[in-house]
RNA sequence: GCUGCAGUAGCUCAGUGGUAGAGCACUCCCUUGGUAAGGGAGAGGUCGGGAGUUCAAUCCUCCCCUGCAGCACCA
């Protein structure tokens, strides 16, 4: 046996036999740390305690104390715990995987007879009884024909297919919770015993595909784990506050918009939603205007034929909301607004001198998206975009880039967002334009992001066919990801609709195009917006800014003096002379999350001073109506104002 | 689109094979009250739509629509 060199946190280091056990080393540091290890990180991989090092490497010890690898550990081995309940319960349950997720771990079944919430309680039981039965959890390295014969045997397709894809080389293990089996590349506790009975949650039933198949559904139970009730409980706790944050729910409780059954997937706008939905428009307009942009305005409905040019009648007409007229020609509701920018473009001759032209438009389109896609307004069949197309000269296209990011990354700074992920998608397989505009335009994108200093992740082959893209994504009240921004390189319409500018050689070429959206869909960043302030909107996007109540009816002249003064300095103000108690109209426009009230009593009427509240706040405030205007109006300005 | 679940008053929800109820909101009356619900009265529903079973359907069955969760999709 030879001996291999172990490396711990601390830099000591201490000879082993090679083939000792994480467990092991454990045992040789203290009796204390041999009962409470769970696990290791081995060269910097999440080890089970009883896999074998058989080289020199680095080693750290985890107890329950290690959040991170306890949790991995913990939620893992609740899925393989939860599997095997419902295995126990119903045995002819196929079984196909079962990961952790961010806040816990799902299982897909293949079962003909649907799980119900009943079925989930009986599965928690079954889970509590194999936990408190602490059974073993033991590993084995198999061969590829072995395990593949012995769950064709065991009857569990699933896990057939999985051996098949396992890359050659990676080692095949199967692990053993008591006499239950599941492939697994671990690591797992050393017995179910490990498993705090009292901090986990089933949380649901809900569909889902194996590996994309759509052919074939499976039931994906949900579940929740912890590594103490407490935190199991903050987690509930946490689900309830996102819940009041839910977009749907404040858009109704503010009185912003509703939908109806009539136009599934498209809004109806309040009057208080559409002013912030304006309010973004407007502030949005000004970034725009200064960073160069020009703004037009494009048709709604056009013709097949122009659809036809594009591509879209050919590669997207699924999505598009088509329109049969009278006069035997058929129409398409824009689904974007590329086209439109393009006939726009095409009109006239250019010039290098004239580009970058980058040309702007808040475009209103209609995509008919999957039903089951539809999310409130983060998922809609119509919006709005903040829309742009620049065309460039290839040696432009760097700085133009960089001036999209940096205008992006500003504007969601103005709005609270400074943590933005990006993703980069890169060429796909099935593509068009030649290898050298494919590298030229995603070395661009790189260089635009590490120019920036961001992070981003890669998606490689993701991109459009007809260009790489980028993707600004912002996340809702309980952390799903929406895209919202974005900036994509194309090569595909300037050729369809033979777009040039004159060289300064006079030759005519074709200019590169970016597609860009800030917001993305106005919709969307509105969604995200009231979900990520709880609907405490700043000051100057809160759609009803000041309410001026009355405490009694003799101060009613003065509220409409307060008021008409409170308009003209810009601010959003409104009476409410009714019949009721002062505590009364508080509360109501607390809920409303109007962000100041002012309580007008005889004491201000006399004095000509307001007693200002702020949402969320329980001191009062009194002072002269003047200081009051002007403080006010100058928190009523937009960032980019101020 | 797929799987599962759901749809009763503006909102949140209870309820029954014999055509419905609460709280809040709304309207009116009383109350002029100093910072998160003052009191009283009243009005309001083709129980998502259609078909079927039944003497009788809001309730049972089927189809459709819409929504929710997840999946798939996301030019």
């Amino acid at each position: 046996m030879s001996q291999i060199s172990l490396t711990f946190p601390d830099g000591n280091a201490r000879d082993y036999e090679a083939g000792v056990t994480s467990a092991e080393v454990a045992a040789s540091i203290s009796n204390s740390l041999a009962k409470k290890a769970i696990s290791a990180t081995v060269n910097n991989e999440h080890w089970d305690l009883a896999w074998p090092i058989m080289s020199d490497a680095s080693i750290a010890i985890h107890t329950m104390k290690d959040e991170a690898p306890a949790l991995e550990l913990i939620r893992h081995d609740f899925a393989h715990v939860m599997a095997r309940a419902v295995q126990e319960i119903w045995p002819d349950v196929k079984v196909t995987i079962g990961p952790v997720t961010e806040h816990g771990w799902f299982y897909d079944f293949d079962r003909s007879e649907p799980f119900t919430p009943e079925d989930l309680g009986e599965i928690e039981a079954t889970m509590k009884a194999i936990i408190n039965a602490r059974d073993p959890v033991r590993t084995e390295i198999w061969d590829r024909d072995q395990a593949r014969a012995f769950y064709e045997e065991s009857g569990e397709p699933y896990k057939v297919d999985l051996v098949d894809r396992i890359p050659e080389g990676a080692p095949i293990r199967m692990y053993w919770h008591g006499e239950w089996q599941d492939l697994c590349r671990g690591p797992h506790l050393q017995h179910t015993g490990q498993l705090p009975a009292d901090a986990f949650k089933l949380m649901g039933v809900s569909g889902s595909h194996w590996f994309g198949d759509t052919s074939k559904n499976l039931q994906r139970i949900t579940g929740v784990g912890f590594r103490n009730r407490d935190d199991l409980k903050a987690h509930m706790t946490f689900l309830e506050e996102a819940e009041k944050r839910d977009h749907r729910r404040l858009g109704r409780e503010m009185d912003l918009f509703h939908f109806e059954e009539v136009a599934p997937g498209s809004v109806f706008w309040h009057p208080s939603g559409w002013r912030m939905f304006q309010t973004l428009i407007n502030y949005m307009r000004r970034r725009q205007e200064r960073a160069g942009y020009v703004e037009v305005n494009s048709p709604d409905i056009m013709d097949k034929a122009l659809w036809e040019t594009s591509g879209h009648w050919q590669n997207y007409r699924e999505n598009m909301f088509l329109a049969d007229t009278r006069d035997d020609r058929e129409y398409a509701l824009k689904p974007m607004n590329c086209p439109g920018h393009m006939m726009i473009y095409n009109q006239g001759i250019k010039s290098y001198r004239d580009l970058p032209l980058k040309i702007a438009e808040f475009g209103k389109v209609h995509r008919y998206e999957p039903s089951g896609a539809l999310h409130g307004l983060l998922r809609v069949r119509s919006f709005t975009q903040d829309d742009a197309h620049i065309y460039c000269t290839p040696d432009q296209l760097m700085e133009e880039c960089q001036k999209v990011n940096a205008l992006i990354l500003s504007i969601y700074s103005d709005f609270g967002f400074d943590d933005v992920h990006v993703k980069l998608s890169t060429r796909p397989e099935n593509r068009i334009g030649d290898e050298e505009s494919w590298d030229r335009s995603e070395d661009a994108l790189h260089a635009t992001l590490k120019a920036a200093n961001m992070e981003y992740t890669i998606f490689e082959g993701e991109g459009a066919f007809y260009g790489p893209k980028l993707e600004y994504v912002l996340r809702d009240a309980i952390g799903r990801d929406w895209q919202c921004g974005t900036l994509q390189v194309d090569f595909n319409l300037p050729e369809r609709f033979n777009t040039t500018y004159v060289a300064a050689s006079g030759e005519k070429l074709a200019p590169v195009m970016l597609h860009r959206a800030l917001f993305g869909s106005l919709e969307r960043f509105t969604g995200i917006l009231i979900e990520e302030h709880a609907g405490r909107l700043p000051f100057w996007l809160a759609p009803r800014q000041v309410v001026v109540a009355s405490i009694v009816s003799e101060a009613d002249d003065y509220v409409l003096e307060v008021v008409t003064a409170l308009k003209a300095a810009g601010v959003q103000a409104e009476a409410d002379l009714r019949n009721e108690k002062i505590n009364y109209k508080v509360r109501e426009h607390s809920v409303g999350k109007v962000p100041v009230i002012l309580a007008i009593g005889q004491r201000e009427v006399d004095d000509r001073t307001v007693t200002l509240r702020r949402l969320g706040e329980k001191a009062t405030r009194t002072l002269s109506l003047d200081d009051f205007v002007t403080e006010l109006g100058a928190e009523a300005r937009p960032p980019d104002l101020s």
